[in-house]
DNA sequence: ACCTGAACACCGTTCAAGT
DNA sequence: ACCTGAACACCGTTCAAGT
């Protein structure tokens, strides 16, 4: 008979980083930012909320790898053929959509310093800026506008959707909102609502950065 | 004998919605974000914490009011003399000092959408766009950026101030955060953490607001 | 009308005790 | 080494009872 690994044999309900971290993800997408508790947790995995300490530290912890599980993807974008600019679009567009499919990842993003996901971001923003030759003393300032743009946008969608069902229109509650300000105290607002209408929250988004984009190309 | 008001005498301690709000403020300023609770508020107001919910109608209500007690000041900023531009700038840099001043008021700009002083900014913002003849497409998206920019500035100063103690150098510590970093996969970011050292959060904000402004007047 | 403070229904986190 | 679940020290919020 074949010796059998010492390991013990891996039970498929056995607790780990990993399976934690999946199940936080997965509670948060369902049950919003409100409904990650450690005793929702626990009882999903079916165990009690001590054992979940075993392998993470707090509920910070959870959250920020929950945030990184969830930006690994837009994170690892393959960017190799692109031109510098077109690289920055589809880097932000990546984490575009990865807060829009779980906006609570978008609070973690703006809430923690340092958090990974967004040093790794920062990272992959500077590497293209050196490709498109932006003047050394400009790279650092070029790179944070970009990044608290990005993390501005994420930060407004996630508590947009906190605060609405899931699956509102979003643009026709911003839309009423605006209808119901004094005109005489907001004339921009209330012109510019009717835009809203017609308007694509990612090409905004976009818009956005390809206008950071044109600033940075005017340094020379 | 003169007639009294019928209203009763006010007295100096007696509870109102201003007072609340005020000593909310004063009470985040001293102990952080995590130092507002309705026990401790209601302990410094020398009464019981229901008391506070017949003037308050919640714990965000109270977080909103002092966030926009807090940028008042920024958003009466007379701006008449200036530029369009000059104008934005001067917009900008009050709410950045403000948050600067209040860092828990960062991450309530950041968590409640449609939080009014949001709204005034960018009204104000907007306003200015218009004075720079901004193209009417292009208005609602460039202030969008604007405003997406500070927020993510808000966000950022607010999360790094939440995890130091007040007055710690914060450029010392990011820059040996990225001493830290893996050299192959942080170029980019080792090579510019060198910059923090004699960098200027002041200016840096600053020049990213120039960095959207130059986009923006590409626009034509 | 406004205030009081005990009570309710939760939290995150710890820790002795088990296996 | 890892898991259990009761217990601790808090929260925000409510509400009967007071003035």
């Amino acid at each position: 008979m074949a010796t059998r690994t010492r390991r013990p044999e891996r039970r498929e309900d056995a607790l780990s980083r990993t399976r934690i971290v999946a199940a936080a993800v997965e509670l948060l997408d369902v049950t919003g930012e409100g409904g990650l508790t450690f005793r929702a947790l626990a009882a999903h995995l079916r165990t009690g909320p001590g054992a979940i300490y075993w392998h993470v530290a707090n509920k910070d912890e959870l959250l920020t790898a929950g945030t990184d599980a969830v930006l690994a993807g837009a994170m690892a974008t393959d960017v190799a053929g692109d031109t510098p600019q077109d690289a920055i679009r589809s880097l932000a567009l990546g984490v575009f959509d990865a807060i829009d499919a779980h906006p609570w990842a978008g609070t973690q993003l703006t809430r923690t310093p340092s958090q990974p996901s967004v040093l790794r971001l920062f990272e992959r923003i500077g590497q293209q800026l050196r490709a498109l030759d932006v003047p050394a003393a400009a790279q650092f300032s070029s790179a944070s506008a970009l990044l608290n743009y990005i993390l501005g946008v994420a930060g407004q969608n996630a508590a947009l959707a906190r605060s609405q069902e899931p699956g509102t229109d979003r643009a026709a509650v911003l839309e009423a909102a605006s209808a119901n300000l004094d005109a005489d105290e907001f004339p921009f607002t209330r012109s510019v609502a009717g835009q809203l209408r017609d308007h694509d929250d990612r090409e905004q988004f976009l818009a956005g950065i390809d206008l950071v984009l044109a600033g940075i190309a005017g340094l020379q």
